[in-house]
Formats: structure tokens, C-alpha cells, sequence
DNA sequence: TGATAAATAGCACGATCGTTCGTTCTTTTC
DNA sequence: GAAAAGAACGAACGATCGTGCTATTTATCA
């Protein structure tokens, strides 16, 4: 489930192999991505990307993984080093929106949520199990700023986390559309409203 | 620009084709609609299909329209015979959110945006000012609104627009990974929520 | 009804797709 | 240094891709 740390040759080509996968998936979605212009990518040839990953299923399985674990680790990571409560949340949403001027040609993990929403099979299961997961830690982190005394005891944790999920999408939406910058503005005041409205 | 109204029997075929081609993209998107499967699903051979239109971007473009006629004849015409103000803009609204039930697998317009954010080309600058113009036709019910009284003076359009452009982009994205009814539950209190902090 | 034009089918092309297989090169182990 | 194991290559497969070209069918009109 989590990122071996072996030093073998072949762990450290496939991760090469992922980085790769990973910027092309960026671009092109998961359902964009060939084996073949990977490979031409890397430098490796056809059989050889392939044979890390045995079917291009797997591939964009590992690539998604990947995805899920650098987002964890951009956005969540930094942020449980901040108080607990709204500074915390703060802190997610801060990372957020650089994760999201990063990638500003499409983050893999919601191409994919618009790709894989209405199929069926292992791509769209991981999909919402990783969305999923990412919710409920979003929900935690409400859930201890409600505890902290930072939001209201009313608060409604699911739905507080479904509208900061809301104002991330229009950020990306609007970022790849019609530039970053416009679309981070609306944000960041969109967000100030969000924050204040549920304020104690 | 708009739908040529002629009864030939080129223009019917073609109407036809578009109807499969659009139903299709709900489910692959733009990128996986293929020639060869669009013929198959219509019932014709692949070069039929393909004089209709010149090439695949043409086909693609055609989609595109079509799916920005749609819905603009099914969110906002309907919408225009409410009186002017709030009323006006929760009917929009409400004619979104059945939108989005009708295509519970996606809807083609939002996931073009994320397919051609990153690229250009004539599919990249179509998305875009189809994205526009219906971000304008917001705007412009959001002025009324504030002209009526409706809504707070000091009413910043743009980003009202935003906020509700956003959380249309949380209900498609939570009713394709979650199921659609508690996206809308969630959406709908989050509606409700957001017309009071703008409300005079 | 016969002539003419439009619409569709059929076929082939080069390219790329994911995948398999056997070979070659590189690394490790004794 | 020889032998065994691992990793990458190269060629080929059937399938599908978008796109031309040429027949053949179908509709239109005198």
C-alpha cells in the first residue's frame, strides 16, 4: 500500500518510470496515457516500461497511487505540523491552492474523478476510495476545529468539507480556464466568506 | 452558430449522429469518442459518419455546440420566464441541479473543461468561451438580482458566480463518486446558505 | 420514368494501441 | 572469472485509430 523504500535497480527505474507517467497524466488524464509515449518519454523502450507494471491497468493504478501519495504529502503532511483547528485548516487550503498552481495544467487525481466517475472496475474504485479518504481527513480536521472552540458547535462537518471541496474545484476549473491568478482571488475570498460563515 | 432549422435528410442524419456522439462523450469524454464506435452505436459505417463532419475535431466541435445548446435550452431558457431576480437565479439553479441528474455520468461540458485546460487548439478555445459566455449569463441574473433588491448592493457578481459555478462543480463531482443524493442534499443546504450571506 | 446529385458503404493506407515472446545486455553470486 | 538471475530490448501480433478514395445505393427533380 505504501512506497517501498528499497534501493534495488528496479525499484528506482520504476519510480523513474512513475515520475514520467505521473507529469504526462498531468496533461492528458489517465485514460491519455500510452505506454508507448511514456516510453519514449523515459528513453526505455516499450516492453521495458511494460514490463514493470505487467498491463497499462496496472500502470495508471500506480500512477493514481503515486498521485494520492504526493498530494498527501504536499497538502497534509505540512499542515499536521500546524495547531490543530483553523490554523491546520488554513494550512491545508494554503497548500492546496500551491498543489493546484503546480499542476496548473490538471491535477491527475481530479481528471481522473471526471474520467473514471460513471465506469465500473479497480480505476474507479481506487478513484473514490482516495477521494473518500481525503474527505474524512478533511472532516477531521473540521471536526477538531469544532472542538478547538474555532467553529461553530453546530457545525456541520461533512457539509463544511464538501464546500471547501466545492471552492477547490472552481479554483482548478476556473485556474485551467481562464488563469490562476483571476481564479485564486475569487478563491481566497470565497474562502475568507466560507470561514467567517461558519466562524464561532 | 445556431442550429440550422432545414428538414434535408443531411441534416437529420447528422442530428441523429450528434445525439449518439453527444450521449457517448457523457460517458468517455470528447478525448475516448472515437469514429469507428460512434458508427457502431449509430448504425452506420464509419466513413458515413466521418462526411458528416471532415475529421474527428470537427465531429468533437460539433459535440461541443451541441452540448452548450442543450444546456442553455434546458438551465436557462426555462429559467428566463421566472420573474427576474433571486427567482430567476434559484431556477437556474434548479434546472442545473436536474442537469446533473440527467447525466449522472458526466456531463460533456464540464468534462471537456478538464480535458482541454491545458492544451490549445480550437476544442481548447471553444471550451473556454462556452465556459464564458455562460459565466456572463451568471453575472448578468446575479445584476438583476442585486437591481431587484434581491440581493446585497455591494454584491460582487463575479464572485457570487464563482461560488455557485463552484458548488455546481461539488454536486457533479460528489454525485458521480458518491451517489447523486446526498451530493444534492449537500448541495442544496450549501445553496441555501450561500443566497443568505449575499441576501439584502 | 430517366437523369442527376446527394448520401452512404466498402476498402485500404499508415500509424498507434496494448501485449507477447525470444534475445541480449547487465548485474549479482559463487 | 564462470554461472545464474534480472532487466531491458526488438520485433511482431491483432486490433483500432483517423482519413482518404472509389463504388454503390438512395433521394431529388425535370
Amino acid at each position: 500500500m505504501s512506497t517501498p523504500i528499497t534501493t534495488g535497480k528496479r525499484a528506482a527505474t520504476r519510480e523513474t518510470i512513475l515520475d514520467h507517467a505521473y507529469a504526462l497524466a498531468c496533461n492528458g488524464g489517465l485514460e491519455g496515457l500510452s505506454i508507448g509515449s511514456l516510453a519514449a518519454d523515459v528513453g526505455m523502450s516499450k516492453s521495458g516500461v511494460f514490463a514493470h507494471f505487467g498491463s497499462r491497468e496496472e500502470l495508471q493504478l500506480a500512477v493514481l497511487d503515486a498521485g494520492g501519495q504526493r498530494f498527501m504529502a504536499t497538502v497534509l503532511a505540512p499542515a499536521l505540523k500546524r495547531p490543530r483547528g483553523l490554523p491546520r485548516l488554513r494550512a491545508i487550503v494554503a497548500n492546496w491552492f500551491d498543489w493546484g498552481r503546480q499542476f496548473q495544467s490538471g491535477c491527475v487525481l481530479l481528471s481522473s474523478a471526471s474520467e473514471y466517475d460513471g465506469r465500473s472496475g479497480p480505476l474507479h474504485d481506487s478513484v473514490v476510495a482516495q477521494m473518500a479518504g481525503w474527505r474524512h481527513e478533511l472532516c477531521k480536521a473540521i471536526g477538531q476545529a469544532v472542538d478547538e472552540g474555532h467553529l461553530r458547535a453546530d457545525t456541520d462537518a461533512e457539509l463544511l468539507a464538501f464546500e471547501i471541496y466545492a471552492l477547490m474545484l472552481g479554483l482548478h476549473h476556473d485556474g485551467g480556464l481562464f488563469g490562476f491568478d483571476q481564479a485564486k482571488r475569487h478563491a481566497e475570498r470565497a474562502f475568507e466568506r466560507l470561514w467567517r460563515s461558519w466562524q464561532a
